[in-house]
DNA sequence: TCTGGGGTCCTAGGACCC
DNA sequence: TCTGGGGTCCTAGGACCC
């Protein structure tokens, strides 16, 4: 028998840091709990904090002086992102005894489809397993939606915290969504809740009945998009493979003092980028694209970025981008932040190297490298080749990874 | 005392090619 | 000599989320 819908979960953990550093050390249970970076200076602000502080006032985000200030017992712990990432590894793998379809979408959150389940236990019964098992076993609150999609289940999550279990219908929406403000919606931030306003519409129903044009003229695609959620209909897939493509690795810090000092800033740079390679190791990636960030006061920051001729991943290649960038494009102010990210992924194939074709005289006449490099691109399409200026008359042409083999195979044998 | 650091996706303009 | 329109790539910036 097929089932008419879908039945998605959106699982998404309480709290997450405050609550897998109590996990870890039973004496913080029950207390005031703030995670914060930068403990000890100004620029402190909350993380996360446990339920417990957020009866005292303290919210995510707030400056910490202001949180001590509501909660003057409040416990305040650095971020220990290895222990929340080893929960989080344990906390999916869980999910994943249920389904092979788990979306991770970020470190505390993820989407199941659990319309196939083969249990003989109804969704609910299969939420609530889930949720104690999670408190039990790894000693973690989450709260779970339940809806025939991503974005209604998701909804449906934020509906009842800590430890609740909502159930979202499609033919409940006018009664538990439409009334709800329009800011809360998932994917409609400040900006957009400001712009909806100036067309009266104020609440997640208003927007379901929006004008067509209206919409499209205000917000472009993403009117039509954020209507249709409005109206319940979201026909995205749990993608469990998602999270694994991952788009860019970057790092960046907000200095201790604002500063114009030069070698002060190729310090950090060089810090972040030895950071920033780690991590691309790692993952076995390399890097097509350096961007660098610099904040120059509260409501300033440019970001600048440079395409590059061959990937990347060593932290003096990604100096080497970082300082272009920052000779061409600092303007001399102080700086407050600063930051690198490697973008435009590619994954390391281990078993082959990136590879120099030729270096060739643009203007001599070669004949048989040009018509190589031609079957090349006819073969495996258009930018498989990056040319390159090596000097006023030269070209390099080199490829990546996964043509070598092929290639030598193909033309060089 | 006054907002961190990690990301994703989308848009828009200019360059360049056909 | 002048020139349209489409497609792609690159870069910068904005909005949003956790």
């Amino acid at each position: 028998m097929k089932r008419s819908g879908r039945i998605i979960f959106h699982v998404d953990m309480n709290s997450f840091y405050a609550s897998v550093e109590m996990a870890y050390d039973p004496t913080l249970r029950g207390k005031p709990l703030a995670i914060a970076g930068n403990v000890e200076e100004r620029k402190g602000i909350v993380v996360t904090c446990s339920y417990e502080a957020r009866a005292f006032g303290v919210k995510t985000t707030m400056p910490l002086w202001e949180a001590k200030q509501k909660c003057p017992q409040l416990i305040v712990r650095k971020p220990n992102f290895e222990r929340y990432r080893k929960s989080s590894q344990a906390m999916f793998a869980l999910l994943r005894t249920y389904t092979d379809l788990v979306e991770p979408v970020s470190i505390d959150e993820g989407y199941m489809d659990v319309t196939d389940c083969t249990l003989s236990l109804t969704p609910v019964q299969i939420a609530e397993e889930i949720q104690q098992r999670l408190k039990k076993e790894l000693l973690l609150p989450c709260s779970i939606g339940i809806a025939p999609n991503k974005f209604l289940a998701k909804m449906a999550s934020d509906m009842k915290k800590p430890m609740g279990i909502t159930i979202l219908r499609k033919r409940e929406l006018t009664i538990k969504l439409w009334p709800m403000p329009v800011g809360e919606m998932h994917g409609v931030g400040a900006k957009t809740a400001e712009k909806l306003k100036t067309i009266q519409i104020t609440t997640i129903g208003e927007l379901a009945k929006g004008n067509d044009y209206q919409l499209k003229h205000l917000l472009g695609i993403n009117g039509e998009r954020l209507k249709k959620r409005a109206n319940g209909e979201d026909n995205r897939p749990v993608d469990p493979d998602s999270v694994s493509e991952f788009k860019s690795i970057g790092n960046s810090t907000t200095l201790p003092a604002d500063t114009d000092d030069e070698q002060v800033i190729e310090k950090v740079l060089e810090k972040l980028a030895n950071s920033v390679s780690a991590r691309m190791k790692r993952k076995s990636v390399l890097s097509n694209n350096v961007q660098l960030v610099i904040r120059y006061g509260i409501n300033h920051t440019v970001t600048r970025s440079r395409k590059l001729e061959n990937p990347i991943e060593s932290v003096e290649h990604i100096m080497e981008a970082a300082l272009f960038l920052l000779k061409k494009h600092w303007n001399g102010d102080p700086v407050r932040l600063l930051g690198i990210t490697a973008q435009d992924m590619v994954e390391k194939d281990q078993s082959v190297k990136q590879l120099d074709l030729f270096t060739f005289q643009e203007d001599a006449k070669h004949e048989p490298l040009h018509k190589t490099l031609q079957q090349l691109e006819d073969k495996y399409g258009k930018g498989i080749i990056k040319r390159g200026i090596k000097d006023k008359n030269t070209v390099r042409t080199s490829t990546t990874a996964k043509l070598t083999t092929s290639f030598q195979k193909d033309f060089l044998e």
